[in-house]
DNA sequence: GTGAAAGCGCTAACAC
DNA sequence: GTGTTAGCGCTTTCAC
C-alpha cells in the first residue's frame, strides 16, 4: 500500500496525496475530503523512509550520554523524550561510557542522513576527535547541542549549569556551619562541570579568607571508585578535613562507601555537602545535603535549542549567527549532612 | 558523494560497488582493493536511508518502556544497548509513562518501515489495544520481545524473571526470622510480575501452614506514591503485620519513606523485604534485603531473541514455529530488614 | 565477474 | 488546482 493505490483509489494523482499529507495548501476542500477518506479507510501511512530519502532529512534526534545508568542521565533523557514525542520526534539514544574510542566510533557510525540534529554529553572538554566530528555534523547541516559538559574552544549551543555558582554556595554553606578545613573531591579537569566546580570552591574558600590546601584538592573524575579511594586518602591525612564538597551524584555515592565502611556518621563525624541530588537516599537516615538543578527541564531545553536552530536552518541556510548557551541556575537542599558535631557545641553556647 | 562517484572514480559500476559494500562474493579480489581504495581515500559512507528503502528493513530497534527514569529500565536498556552497539542496530526509547493510551499512540507512529524489531515492556497484561497493535506489527513481519510483564494471551517472545519463586523467597526468609503477620503490597494484578509475586506471597505462606489474610494484602500499583499509602494503612491496623513484602523497587521506596516518617526502625521495628534491590541504598544504612535479578542480562536476552527472530524470518518466511520465552532466576541479598526486634530476643534464648 | 536498468515510496519542479 | 515526471541513493535481477 503506497502513495499511488490511494491516489488511483480517490482518482487523483500522487502529487495531490502528497500535497495532503504535507498539509500544502493549493488543494481544493473537496479533493482534500476525498482522500483523506481514502486514506482512513485503507489505513495508510506513508513510508518514513521514502520520504527522508526524498526530502533528504529525517526526524530522528541521537543523543551521546556518558553513562546510561546515571539517573542524572536518565532525567535529561526523560525531558528529552517528552519534547521530543510533542514534535514527533525519535530519539536514539547511545552510551559511550565514559569512552572518548567508543564515542568517535558512535559518531562515526552515525550517518549524517540518520539524524536530523545532535544531543550530546561528550566525554571530554578537549577530546580533538569529538570536536571534529561534531563539527563536520554541523558542516553538514546536523545542529549539535551540548549539556552539561562543553566542548573547548567549540561553537556550539549547549545548556549547563551554574557549576561554580553552586559549588560555591555549598562550600558557602559549610563554612556558615563553622568549618574551615574543608576538601573537594573533584571531577576531570577536562570538563566543564570539573574544572568550574572546583573553581566555585576555591572561590567561596577565598571570599572568606580560607587558604587554599592543595592537599584537599583530590580528583575523583566523577567516579564512585576513584572518589571512594579519594575519601580514603583524605580520612587517613594527618589533618583531615572536617568537611567535603564532593562534585557530583557519583563522587557523593563513593564517599557514602567510605564512610559507611569507616563507621563515620554523615552530619556529626564528618560533613558532606554533594553537586547533584541523590534521590533514593531521601528515603533513608542519610540526610545529604546538595546542589540541585532543574535537570530534567535541561533536557527539555535543549529540544528547545535544536528546533530553534532546525528552524534557522531552513531560514538562513547555515551560517550560525547566535550561538545558544544557556545557563541554568542551580538550588541548595540544606537536610543536615553539612554539619559537624564540633562545631555544634560552639553553636550551642551561643 | 555516492555510490555512483566511488563507481566512475574507480572505474566500475555502481552495481559493483554495491557488491562490495555488502560483502557479496563474484568480484575479483583486484576489482575489490579498487574500490575499497577509493572508498577509503574519499572517506565515503553508504546513505542508510536509501538503502533501507531499497532493501525494505532498517537497522533501528524500538524499546518502549513504562517509566524512562526507573532504574530498572535504564539497566534494561543498557543491556539492549550495549548488545545492539554489537550488531549494528540502533535503538529508539519511547516511554509510556505507564499510560495505555500513550502506549497507543506511540505503537501507531511507529512506521514499520522504520524498525526492524520491537522490545517493550507493556503497560499492562490485558490492554486489547495494545495487543493488538503488537500483533499487527509481528504480522507485517516485525517481531516483537516482551520483557518483564506479559500480554495475556499472546503469543509473543519474551524474557522474564521467575516472580513467583523470587517472592516466595523472599517470604520464605520471613518467615525464618520467625515473622507469621506478614503483609505484601502488590502490583497491579493486570501485570504478570504483579500478579505472579502475589502467587509467590500466597504460597510461601502456604507452605508453612500460614493462613493467608485478606487485610494483609494491599495494592501499591508498582508506584512509591500508592504503597506509601498502603503502608501507612498497614501500620494503621489493630493487628498490624510484623512484616511486609514489597513487590518491586518503587513500592519499596513508599514503604520506606512511610517508615520514615513514622520513625520505625527497618529491621528492628518492622521487617521489610523488596523484589528488586535498590544500588544507593547500599551507601545508607538502609539494610535491605531484596530479590534480585540479572536485569542487565535481561535486555541482552531480549536482544539476542530478537536477532534470532531475524533470522528465523529470513530463513522461513514468517510462521512462528517457537516461541521463545526465557526466564531468569532471582537471587535474594540478606542485609538486615527481615530482622525484627521481637523475634531476635527469642533467637538469643536458642 | 561485471554492467544496465528497473524500482523501493515519496517529493517538488514544472507544466497545464 | 492538479498532473507529469524526474530524481533521492541504493539494491538486485537479468544479460552478457
Amino acid at each position: 500500500m503506497n502513495i499511488y493505490d490511494i491516489a488511483k483509489e480517490a482518482g487523483v494523482s500522487p502529487a495531490t496525496v502528497s500535497r495532503v499529507l504535507n498539509n500544502h495548501r493549493n488543494v481544493k476542500e473537496e479533493t482534500r475530503n476525498k482522500i483523506l477518506e481514502v486514506i482512513k479507510g485503507k489505513n495508510y501511512s506513508p513510508n518514513m523512509v521514502a520520504r527522508n530519502l526524498s526530502v533528504g532529512i529525517s526526524r530522528n534526534i541521537a543523543f551521546m550520554v556518558p553513562d546510561i545508568e546515571n539517573p542524572f542521565f536518565s532525567k535529561i533523557l526523560h525531558g528529552i523524550s517528552d519534547k521530543a514525542m510533542d514534535n514527533d520526534y525519535n530519539v536514539f539514544m547511545f552510551g559511550t561510557a565514559e569512552n572518548t574510542q567508543r564515542e568517535h566510533k558512535i559518531l562515526d557510525s552515525l550517518k549524517i542522513e540518520m539524524i536530523k540534529g545532535l544531543i550530546i554529553i561528550p566525554v571530554s572538554e578537549c577530546d580533538q576527535e569529538t570536536a571534529l566530528r561534531l563539527e563536520e555534523f554541523e558542516a553538514q547541516g546536523v545542529p549539535v547541542v551540548l549539556i552539561d559538559r562543553d566542548i573547548r574552544n567549540g561553537r556550539f549551543d549547549g545548556v549547563f549549569s551554574e557549576d561554580a555558582e553552586g559549588a560555591a554556595g555549598a562550600v558557602e554553606c559549610l563554612i556558615q556551619e563553622g568549618h574551615r578545613k574543608i576538601a573537594i573531591i573533584t571531577g576531570p579537569s577536562t570538563s566543564r562541570p570539573g574544572h568550574e566546580r572546583l573553581k566555585g570552591y576555591k572561590k567561596a574558600l577565598e571570599n572568606h579568607g580560607i587558604p587554599v590546601n592543595k592537599d584537599y584538592i583530590i580528583c575523583g573524575n566523577f567516579m564512585e571508585e576513584d572518589s571512594y579511594k579519594a575519601m580514603m586518602k583524605l580520612l587517613d591525612m594527618d589533618d583531615p578535613p572536617t568537611a567535603v564538597f564532593s562534585s557530583n551524584n557519583m563522587t557523593t555515592l563513593g564517599c557514602l562507601r567510605c564512610l559507611k565502611e569507616r563507621r563515620l556518621k554523615l552530619g556529626r563525624d564528618i560533613s558532606v555537602v554533594g553537586f547533584d541530588d541523590i534521590k533514593e537516599l531521601e528515603y533513608t537516615d542519610t540526610h545529604l545535603t546538595a546542589v540541585t538543578r532543574p535537570v530534567y527541564e535541561m533536557g527539555c531545553e535543549a529540544m528547545r535549542i535544536l528546533e530553534r536552530r532546525f528552524q534557522d536552518g531552513e531560514e538562513m541556510m547555515g551560517e550560525k549567527l547566535i550561538i545558544q548557551r544557556n545557563l541554568v541556575k542551580t538550588g541548595l537542599i540544606k537536610r543536615g549532612s553539612e554539619k559537624h558535631k564540633e562545631f555544634q557545641e560552639e553553636k550551642q553556647d551561643e
